[in-house]
DNA sequence: ACGGATAGCACC
DNA sequence: TGGTGCTAT
């Protein structure tokens, strides 16, 4: 038979809608959490700092007074007050302090002998759970979140008759228009007659985005800023283009005008080696000339995968989905030991193994409780003379201490192929997770399976791909 | 001295 | 399945 139904090869079947992607990316976000909790920081110049002089030996919980002046780790978030000062990221604490003299530096709590980054990942989960609101939501870091609010921009788009409305707080909405970035003012009084449909589908994303801000920002007090556009590699490029507090729509018209001066590096997932490899054997810097380079060259030099993605990508065009998946894969905890501190013995290895698991249970008990699922799988890694290795098994079960002595036996088994080892990193984690959800009715198992591992109206559109780009 | 702690995914 | 390497925040 024909390989495609004859339908599909016709015009009279009306194009599928373009859908409108977002990339939602908190403010300095560890430095807003800790804004949260004392309020006196708020419009400081202030830094999160992780590592403490005595190595994480000392609990600091995260109630105690954690401002530390004259702490000396590096820099894991920077607040924009303090950018201004050319306060940078991974700085040390007195480098920055030279630039800064009012710097506020926050240490990261410690708990169990090293970092214990709960309060973000609380802080974080709160976020995403506001953003799911507005449609499939994919947590793509601990303050990173994609959207597809294509549903919800089609409902506004029949209900207003096409007509988008300006959305809310507009002064932090921008748009990629004909004429360069501007304000949104401009774009969204184009008359209603020349609205094609794809703008004006990212038009009603951009409202729902900008209400969705707004709740983010009266509940929890966090500002974000936004990308709204056709797929997720656009969407993230733009919510980094005006942060902060700001969200940026990149209508299909502008993708071009974005790209072509683009270095390279700046598209997610060619900022390593992979993008330094692509730029340096064809002899180029910016993604306008990565364009320019013909697909088959680009599927000789680097495979009859990669080419053609790399082809597709300097387009602006990425087919992955946005996954409904608000709740992270894997959960797990570790820590780095300095040349000095390097573990020697199995005696050491067994303490902080113990330590280690001691977070590892604590976080896979509170996930239990709260999402009802628990993971199958638990697995060791370790680093020694700079080779990293891993090693996995069934779980033994949820306690510290079944969890510590199955990473132990684990280790063991590795020590027991080498003469020599020295272990500079430890860590622990579990994955696989099974639902433990309670033997629900089936009209309670289909609303959950929406909401969980569904794809919502995403997954029972045609197998066919939604288009992102043409 | 000090580039840490996490997470997801492609590939074999 | 289990393991490595890359990419990212
Ligand atoms: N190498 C990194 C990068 C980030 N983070 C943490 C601290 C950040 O606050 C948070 C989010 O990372 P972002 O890259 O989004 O940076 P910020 O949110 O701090 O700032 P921005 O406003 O640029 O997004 O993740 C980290 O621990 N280590
Ligand atoms: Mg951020």
């Amino acid at each position: 038979g024909h390989p495609h139904p004859v339908w599909r090869m016709t015009s009279r079947v009306p194009a599928l809608p373009r859908a409108v992607v977002v990339h939602v990316d908190l403010d300095a976000f560890y430095c807003q959490v800790e804004v949260g909790r004392d309020p006196s920081l708020q419009g400081q110049p202030i830094a999160v700092v992780q590592y403490n002089p005595f190595g994480d030996l000392r609990t600091i919980l995260p109630s105690e007074p954690r401002i530390f002046n004259d702490s000396n780790g590096s820099l894991i978030a920077v607040s924009y007050e303090a950018r201004a000062f050319g306060v940078k990221r991974n700085m040390r604490g007195d480098e920055a302090r030279r630039q800064c003299p009012e710097l506020q530096l926050v240490q990261v709590p410690t708990a169990n002998g090293k970092a214990d980054l709960t309060i973000y990942r609380e802080a974080g989960a709160q976020v995403i759970d506001i953003l799911a609101r507005g449609g499939v939501c994919e947590r793509a870091s601990i303050d990173e979140a994609y959207l597809d609010v294509t549903e919800e921009a089609l409902r506004r788009a029949r209900r207003d008759h096409g007509r988008p409305v300006l959305p809310l707080n507009p002064e932090q909405c921008r748009v990629y228009g004909p004429d360069g970035v501007a304000g949104c003012e401009a774009w969204f009084s184009t008359p209603d007659w020349a609205w094609s449909d794809a703008d004006e589908l990212l038009a009603h994303g951009a409202a729902v985005v900008a209400e969705l801000r707004h709740v983010v920002q009266t509940e929890l007090g966090y500002s974000c800023s936004a990308g709204i556009a056709h797929n997720k590699l656009l969407a993230k490029l733009c919510s980094g283009l005006h942060k902060p507090q700001q969200q940026t729509i990149l209508p299909e018209s502008a993708v071009q005008r974005l790209l072509d001066p683009l270095m390279i590096a700046k598209l997610r997932s060619l900022g390593g080696k992979l993008g330094q490899q692509v730029a340096q054997v064809l002899g180029i810097e910016t993604v306008g000339q990565l364009r320019a380079v013909p697909e088959t060259r680009l599927r000789t030099l680097f495979g009859p995968e990669t080419g053609p993605w790399l082809h597709r990508m300097a387009r602006g065009q990425s087919s992955d989905r946005v996954q409904q998946r608000t709740l992270p894969k894997s959960l797990g905890c570790g820590k780095t030991f300095r040349a000095q501190n390097a573990i020697r013995t199995l005696q050491d290895v067994q303490y902080w193994l113990q330590q280690i698991a001691r977070e590892l249970a604590e976080r896979i008990g509170s996930d239990r409780e709260r999402n009802q699922r628990v993971p199958q799988t638990m697995g060791v890694g370790l680093s020694s003379h700079g080779d990293h290795v891993s090693r996995s098994c069934a779980m033994p079960g949820l306690s510290v201490e079944s969890i510590a002595s199955a990473g132990l036996a684990l280790v063991r088994r590795w020590v027991a192929e080498r003469a020599e080892w020295t272990v500079t990193d430890l860590y622990l984690s579990a994955c696989n997770f099974r639902s433990i959800a309670a033997c629900p009715s089936i009209a309670t198992f289909f609303q959950s399976a929406a909401g969980e591992g569904g794809q919502g109206t995403q997954g029972l559109a045609p197998p066919d791909p939604r288009p992102d780009s043409p």
